[in-house]
RNA sequence: GCCCGGGUGGCGAAAUUGGCAGACGCACGGGACUUAAAAUCCCGAGGCCGGCGACGGCCGUGCGGGUUCGAUUCCCGCCCCGGGCACCA
């Protein structure tokens, strides 16, 4: 009879329906939850790579852990607002949600054909009311807590699109539809999230997530960037009569704040600066100085930023007193102060500060020195500042102290007087979430010329986007553009009213989707709170390092904002986080204007998806970046056909071995390189995910069973070649889920081996009886030696001393030592 | 400049506690099967040197040192590649 080959395409897209259909298991109370979550993607058009090594190493976990007998949560959902669907529909002339549900519905598919076990059931779609009603009951929550409100700010303007660019709409300092444009910036009025009020906790709770990779927790204290320092107050002096600031004086403040990490160089001040966009200046500067200051601030993104940059200022021709001498220094206003930190005025300390040391010697500003080494005869260096820790000088009652010492005293000493205080200052500043789009969350407020602000009241939302929009060659109308969206009536006076037309930032979608998957049909709240209690945290996210800090960021402030609200009990999302490698083609990221994309689509139609998934699995750990290999593929579709053929060459029976079984010679190999094996992928699902190893031993194991398949039903007696092949096959599923299934319906058994126990290694055929003890010279390997498994040390030098190649590289001498190892090896040490 | 990864055969990689470096796979070479090819199955293979050969010797995990009987693994100092941040006061 002719052997089956193996033909995927015969069967995965069955196995696949199948599943597809499948109820999703009632949960299970009595069993421990696990909840495995993948980032869910954006519904470009099609899975890329990057989507199927991300939800292959997500699956395999998830099969894994439900076979371990865990009630596990396993949910798929699309981030399905955001700009590509806007260009796509300038491109085609096609309604964004055409696009977009057409998009999703082509993913899915792909998903399911991949055979990943979502629990489709769960689904959820961000573009959809039923969701973003939800972003928007949030919203007016954090509104009326104070952690929604608006602000004007700098922004990025594109003149073309007579809109707001987000930062990352934004490429070398151009609008990225519209190369020749530089973006400007922009002062507006936008709305913003308080996600400062949580930059301490959001800091302090990093140390709490053992269960992250190590540079992620690095990349978010970076990012929130916590400063310890005090802010001071300097009373400002206006100009003499007849300079170029007296026609400004009245509307200037009395004083500036300044903060500095370092109050204990403040007897080395030669200046204060203000960043070139401080809004003091608007009322000390007359209007020809103002408009050069706002000059001297660069385009967003116009090189050189930075460091390279050259710092430039000038002198407003105010003065300010520092309090701890009393005497007046300059005020300036230069490029290099930004006026998103801080208080956007710093103290120039250029002895002491590298930036300050620079800008002074330019403008020919003294350089006071305050800070001296603490070693007597050590010197500070006379071309650059001094910026270490040292003893203070000329610094009136303070000279003398060390520094460290100083900033506690100065700091006691200014807040005494009431002219400053000790302060934390973040690095990380609130988020702006208005976008000028069509295509997101509209932000749920009115405009009354009575009431002003009146937030849409809750039995109102959602405030739907409006449907029948003009598509045109510029894009699709923003909601400003739209009549019939923006005339409404106030909530509160029933007035004619005019909506907020912005939309929210995408990432508002996504810092909280995972809540909605416990309850996606909820409506009376985002979702239930017994089931957050159930379920919430995240056992295991996996995504990709690119989001490392914002997504990341923002997850966490909303469940620590909901949980203030009430919503939820835990502090922090996602107890464990991995993030996966990038797989790059030719050494560089896939990208279609490098043409070295490979689609997931012809690796289905050409090997499948099971060797698919395996290759992706097997050609580098997953956190590490590989490139991609054509017939690396080719390789797993191989070993899959191996697995298929061996495999049906033989019967089975659901009979397990018998607990009285002896095994004899070949029988005791299988068995133990088959629990061996067994033992290796249990370790590795519950430490380091590296699946890589996992299928290179499984083929390891398949390579013996094709070693010994002579001796099946004769040496190999029955019961345990079977035993050893059912082994395989629930080893294997995880994997490639769809070979196995077939192969256990081929043989006539029950379910699937995603419906069996995990198996566990019996001890009894791992363990071996005799092992291999190599034998160095000189810690060079010269000889090998068969034990039995516990001889011990002494045991191991004896036998290894009259060993004949011993005999000869000692040529008569005595060992100067030897060194033997139980288990492991004899090192003969011979001196010469 | 700062922070984080990484550097092992022709290639992807393995070595989980300091104990045989290169498992497993790709590519390659040889053989079996075949009229032939594909597919499949089996065998070989880090480099250099010596030997007809079985085999033997030396070198080898980015570089230089150190600790140790023994280092891909631990310590010190450097080099290179990739990523992130970068005037944050």
């Amino acid at each position: 009879m002719p052997e089956r080959e193996y033909q995927p395409e015969q069967f995965e897209q069955r196995w696949a329906e199948r599943w597809a259909r499948a109820e999703a298991s009632a949960p299970e109370e009595t069993k421990k939850k696990y909840y495995v979550l993948e980032m869910l993607p954006y519904p470009s058009g099609a899975l890329h790579m990057g989507h199927v090594r991300n939800y292959a190493i997500g699956d395999a976990v998830a099969r894994q852990l439900r076979m371990r007998g865990f009630d596990v949560l396993h949910p798929m959902g699309w981030d399905a607002f955001g700009l590509p669907a806007e260009n796509a529909a300038i491109k085609n002339r096609r309604h964004p949600r055409e696009w977009t549900l057409a998009n999703i519905a082509h993913m899915r598919e792909q998903a399911r054909r991949f055979g990943f076990s979502y629990d489709w059931g769960r689904e959820v779609t961000t573009c959809l009311p039923e969701y973003y009603r939800w972003n928007q009951w949030l919203f007016l929550k954090f509104y009326e807590r104070g952690w929604a409100y608006r602000k004007r700010g700098w922004v990025n303007w594109c003149p073309q699109c007579a809109t707001v660019l987000a930062n990352e709409q934004v490429a070398g300092g151009v609008c990225w539809r519209h190369e020749d444009t530089p973006v400007e910036s922009r002062e507006l009025e936008q709305w913003y999230f308080r996600i400062t009020e949580f930059a301490g906790e959001l800091l302090r709770d990093i140390e709490k997530l053992s269960g992250w990779p190590e540079r992620v927790r690095a990349m978010q204290r970076n990012w929130i960037g916590e400063s310890h320092g005090a802010e001071v107050e300097f009373q400002l002096r206006p100009p003499g009569q007849g300079s170029k600031g007296a026609a400004a004086v009245h509307a200037a403040p009395a004083s500036l704040k300044v903060f500095t990490t370092r109050i204990d160089t403040i007897f080395g001040v030669s200046a204060l600066v203000l960043a070139p966009r401080h809004p003091a200046l608007t009322g000390m500067l007359a209007a020809p100085e103002l408009a050069r200051a706002h000059a001297l601030q660069p385009e967003r993104g116009a090189a050189p930023l930075g460091v390279e940059a050259e710092k430039e200022g000038f002198f407003t021709g105010w003065h300010a007193v520092n309090p701890f001498t009393g005497k007046p220094v300059p005020v300036w206003t230069a490029n290099f102060v930004l006026m998103g930190y801080g208080t956007g005025v710093v103290m120039a300390v250029p002895a002491h500060d590298e930036r300050d040391f620079d800008f002074c010697r330019k403008y020919g500003l003294p350089i006071p020195v305050v800070i001296r080494p603490r070693e007597k005869d050590a010197e500070a260096p006379a071309d650059a500042a001094f910026t270490d820790e040292g003893v203070l000088a000329d610094s009136g009652e303070f000279s003398g102290l060390d520094s460290v010492e100083a900033r506690k005293r100065m700091t006691a000493w200014i807040e005494s007087r009431q002219q400053g205080r000790a302060t934390i200052t973040y690095r990380l500043q609130d988020w702006g979430v208005s976008r000028q789009r069509y295509w997101g969350t509209p932000i749920p407020f009115v405009y009354c010329q009575g009431c002003g602000l009146v937030p849409v009241p809750e039995d109102q939302l959602p405030v739907r986007l409006p449907e029948n929009v003009p598509i045109s060659e510029q894009g699709v109308a923003n909601l400003a553009g739209i009549p019939e969206f923006v005339e409404t009536t106030c909530p509160k006076c029933q007035k004619p009213a005019r909506r907020e037309t912005d939309t929210m930032d995408t990432f508002v979608d996504s810092s909280w989707y995972f809540y909605r998957y416990l309850s996606p049909h909820c409506d009376r709240a985002p979702f239930d709170a017994a089931e957050a209690r159930r379920w919430m945290p995240v056992d295991q996210y996996i995504g990709g390092i690119e989001h490392a800090i914002l997504h990341l960021i923002y997850a966490r402030f909303f469940t620590k904002a909901m949980r203030d609200l009430g919503l939820c009990e835990v502090h922090e999302p996602f107890q464990r986080l991995f993030t996966q490698g990038m797989i790059t083609r030719h050494g560089a990221k896939m990208s279609k204007s490098k043409g070295n994309v490979v689609d997931p689509a012809d690796l289905i139609a050409r090997y499948g998806a099971d060797a698919t998934r395996a290759y992706v699995l097997f050609a580098a750990p997953p956190e590490r970046d590989f490139d991609w290999n054509d017939q690396g593929v080719e390789g797993l579709y191989r070993f899959l056909g191996r697995v298929y053929r061996l495999a049906l060459r033989h019967d089975m029976d659901a009979a397990g071995l018998p607990a009285d079984f002896e095994p004899q010679k070949s029988e005791g190999t299988l068995l133990r390189k088959t629990h061996q094996t067994l033992a290796r992928i249990s370790q590795e699902f519950e430490s380091r995910w590296h699946f890589n190893t996992c299928l290179a031993a499984i083929m390891e194991l398949v390579n013996v069973f094709y070693e010994l398949e002579p001796e099946a039903g004769r040496g190999i007696r029955g019961e345990a070649w079977r035993e050893c092949l059912r082994l395989l096959m629930l080893m294997l599923a995880p994997f490639a889920p769809f070979v196995c299934a077939e192969i256990w319906q081929a043989w006539g058994l029950e379910g699937t081996p995603a419906t069996q126990a995990w198996p566990r290694p019996n001890s009894t055929w791992t363990a071996e009886d005799e092992i291999e003890i190599v034998i160095q010279i000189n810690g060079k390997v010269r000889a090998h030696l068969r034990v039995p498994a516990g001889s011990d040390a002494a045991e191991l030098e004896r036998r290894a001393l009259v060993l004949p190649a011993v005999q000869t590289a000692l040529a008569g001498r005595t060992p100067a030592k030897v060194i033997a190892v139980a288990g492991r090896l004899v090192n003969i040490v011979i001196r010469p």
